[in-house]
DNA sequence: GTTTAGCACTCGAAAGAAAAGAGTGCTAAA
DNA sequence: TTTAGCACTCTTTTCTTTCGAGTGCTAAAC
C-alpha cells in the first residue's frame, strides 16, 4: 500500500528532524510545520507506527524512524542533494593537497574529514595479477637488483644477495630462465614450476632462483590482498548515541580489529546504503554504512565507506561521498603516470 | 631530604594499589598491609602530602600519587620486572607471525596489543640519504623502468613513459648522466644541479631527466619524513579515567590528528618514561608516555611509545616494551635480507 | 618520641522523593 | 476528517536524605 502524500511528508520531516537533533520528535513540532493540529499528526503517527515506519522509544516519547522508515526515506523521500560549490571546492582542495603522490589508502582519512563520520577504504585486490617481466641488475660480486614488472605496469624492486658469485653472463641466464618460465603465471603456477625445476638446477642456483620467485610471488600476494583501512573512529564520540562508553568502545574496537568484515557490496549503483539491521554483521546492527566505489584504472575499483549511527545524515554523506568518488575516478582517469599514483613504493 | 624507608614503602604501596584499582587508597588498607595502625599510616600520609608525593582528591578521600610520586616510584621504588617466560613467548610469537615481511609501521599495533594501551610508532627519518645508483631498463619505444638504489641499499622503481623515443644508446647516455651528476647528492643539490643543466640539454631530454630526478628526490623525501602511526586508541575506553566521553574524545583526536607532537625524546637510556605534566604537550598533561627505541640497522633507530593515564602500569609496560624493542633490534641484527624488512615496497 | 585508640567532622556517592514537562491516546465536538 | 480537551504515562531533573569511607586531631599508651 502506497503511503498518502501527507504521511510521506510527515515521515520525511521526522527523519530529518531526528537526524539533526537525535531527539525523538513530537507531534507539536510537526503540527506547526505542516499547518495542521497536533492531534492530526498524532493520528498519522499512530498509523505510521502500525505500518512499521516509525517507532516510539517509550509510551510518552516522540517518534523515531525505524530502519524501514530510513529505508523509505533514502529510497524515495530524500532530496538528492549535490554538493555546493564551496563544498566541491573544499573537497577538491583536500584531494589536491593530501593525495599528491600520497597513498590511496589515505582516501578513507580524507573522506572521514569531509563527512565527519568514521570512514574506511578498501583497496581492491587484483587476484589475477601476473608478472610480466623480470630484470636483474648486477651490483657487485654477490648482489644484484631484482626488478619485477607486473602486467598492470607496476614495478617493484629489491636488492638481493647470494653466496653465489654472479657474473654478467650467469645473471643473464638466470634472467632468461625467469622470463621464459615464470612470467604470466599465477602464484600457484609459479610455485609449481619452481618445484618442477628444483632438480634440474645446481642447488645454489636454485636457491637464488627460488628467492627471486618468492619475492615476485610476494608481490602478487600483496596485490591480491584486500586491504581495509579505517580512520576517524573518534568521530563517533561526538555523537549522542555514543555517549555511552561501552557502545562507543564496541564500535571502535570493531572498526579497529574486525574491519575486514565491513561491507564490501558487489556494487551496481554508484553509492550504496546499508541501514542498521540490513548489515549482516551483528556489531553493525544499529549503524548505517554508505559505500561508494571509484575507478582506479585498469578496470579496477577501489571502495570507500562511511560508518555512522542509523541516524546518519544520508543526504549530505551521499552527496559528498559520491562527489569524492567521482573526483578520485577523474583523477585516475586523467592518466597520472603510474609512478605517482602507485601506493607507497 | 631522603625519605624514610617506611615512607617509601607506603608510597610504593599507594602507587601500586592505585595503579590497579584506580581508586584513591585509604589508610586502613595500608595499615593492614604494613602491620601498623591506620593512624600511623595517616600521619605518614600527611607528611608525604606535604612533601608533594601524594595528593588527595578531596578532604575525605584516600590518597593518590602525584606526578612527583610516580616519578619517585619509577626512578627508585619500582621493581624492574623482566617479562615472564610465557610473556616472552607470546611476544616472540606475535612478532614472528605478524611482522613476517610486514611493515615496520605495524610495530605500534603489535605493542598496543601486547600492553593494552594505545601505542605509537615512529619511523626514523633518514635525512642524509642519497642516491647511490640509477638504472634504466628499456620496456618499449617510449617507456622504461627507472630503478633507484639509495645508499642504504634500498631499491625502488617505477615505470616511466615519455613522448621521446628512447633507443638503448640514448637510454644509456641518460643513465650515465644520472649516475655521474645526481648520485650521492642531497635533495637540494639534486634540484640545484638539475637547474644548472636545464639549458645545456635539448628540452625533451631535459623533461625526461627531470622527471627521473624528481622521482628520486621523492624517494629521498619519503625516507626523510618521520612517519608517526598510532594504534589501539580504543584501549583507553576500557579505563575508568576515560569513562568521561569528552576526555576520551580529546585524547583520541589528539592521537589521531596530532600524533606528530607525541614525544620523540633524544634517547639516552633504552626506555624513557614521561609522567603527566612532564609532557610538554598540553593534551598529554594527564597521561604518561613510555618510549623505547630499537635499532633498525645502518645505525638508524626506530621508536615505539605507549600512551596511557598517569596511573599506568609502569613496571609491566616497561618490561614488555623493552623486551619488544630488544627483540626487534635482534631481528634486524640477524640480518634479514633488506627486501624482507623493507617496509611495504 | 613514636604509635595508637577514639571521636567528631567532611564530603562525595548512592538512594529516594518530588516536581516538571513533554508527549501520548482517546473522546467528543466542529 | 480534523481538532480541542483532558487524563495519563514516563522520563528527566532537581532536591534531600542517608550512608560510609576516610580524614584530622587530641590524648593516652608504649
Amino acid at each position: 500500500m502506497e503511503l498518502s502524500e501527507r504521511k510521506k511528508q510527515i515521515l520525511k520531516a521526522v527523519v530529518e528532524h531526528y537526524i539533526d537533533s537525535a531527539e525523538p520528535v513530537g507531534s507539536k513540532l510537526l503540527a506547526q510545520e505542516l499547518g495542521v493540529s497536533s492531534a492530526t499528526v498524532r493520528n498519522e503517527f499512530a498509523e505510521l507506527c502500525d505500518l512499521g515506519y516509525l517507532e516510539q522509544p517509550h509510551t510518552s516519547a516522540g517518534r523515531v524512524p525505524s530502519p524501514q522508515g530510513y529505508r523509505l526515506y533514502v529510497n524515495e523521500l530524500m532530496e538528492h542533494r549535490s554538493v555546493s560549490a564551496e563544498e566541491a571546492e573544499g573537497i577538491d582542495e583536500t584531494l589536491r593537497s593530501k593525495l599528491m603522490g600520497g597513498a590511496i589508502t589515505n582516501a578513507g582519512q580524507l573522506v572521514s574529514s569531509i563527512v565527519h563520520y568514521p570512514a574506511y577504504s578498501v583497496t581492491a585486490g587484483n587476484a589475477g595479477l601476473t608478472v610480466e617481466r623480470f630484470e636483474l641488475i648486477p651490483v657487485d660480486a654477490t648482489g644484484f637488483i631484482t626488478v619485477v614488472m607486473t602486467d598492470d605496469k607496476n614495478v617493484k624492486s629489491q636488492l638481493q644477495s647470494s653466496a653465489l658469485q654472479f657474473d654478467a653472463e650467469r645473471l643473464s641466464d638466470l634472467k632468461n630462465l625467469l622470463n621464459t618460465h615464470f612470467t604470466h603465471k599465477s602464484r600457484a603456477e609459479m610455485s609449481e614450476h619452481l618445484m618442477s625445476v628444483s632438480d634440474q638446477l645446481p642447488p645454489e642456483l636454485f636457491l637464488v632462483l627460488s628467492k627471486t620467485v618468492e619475492y615476485a610471488a610476494g608481490i602478487l600476494d600483496a596485490a591480491s590482498r584486500r586491504d581495509v583501512v579505517t580512520t576517524g573512529a573518534s568521530e563517533i564520540l561526538k555523537m549522542p548515541e555514543y555517549r555511552d562508553v561501552d557502545k562507543a568502545h564496541e564500535l571502535m574496537t570493531f572498526l579497529a580489529d574486525n574491519k575486514e568484515q565491513l561491507p564490501v557490496p558487489e556494487g551496481d549503483g554508484p553509492v550504496q546504503i546499508l541501514i542498521g539491521p540490513e548489515n549482516v554483521d551483528h556489531a553493525l546492527r544499529d549503524t548505517s554504512v554508505v559505500v561508494a566505489s571509484y575507478d582506479i584504472g585498469d578496470g579496477m575499483r577501489g571502495l570507500i565507506g562511511v560508518v555512522g549511527p542509523t541516524r546518519m545524515d544520508y543526504a549530505t554523506v551521499t552527496a559528498r561521498l559520491s562527489y569524492f568518488a567521482e573526483s578520485l575516478t577523474k583523477m585516475f582517469g586523467k592518466g597520472l603516470p603510474p609512478g605517482q599514483i602507485e601506493d607507497n613504493t
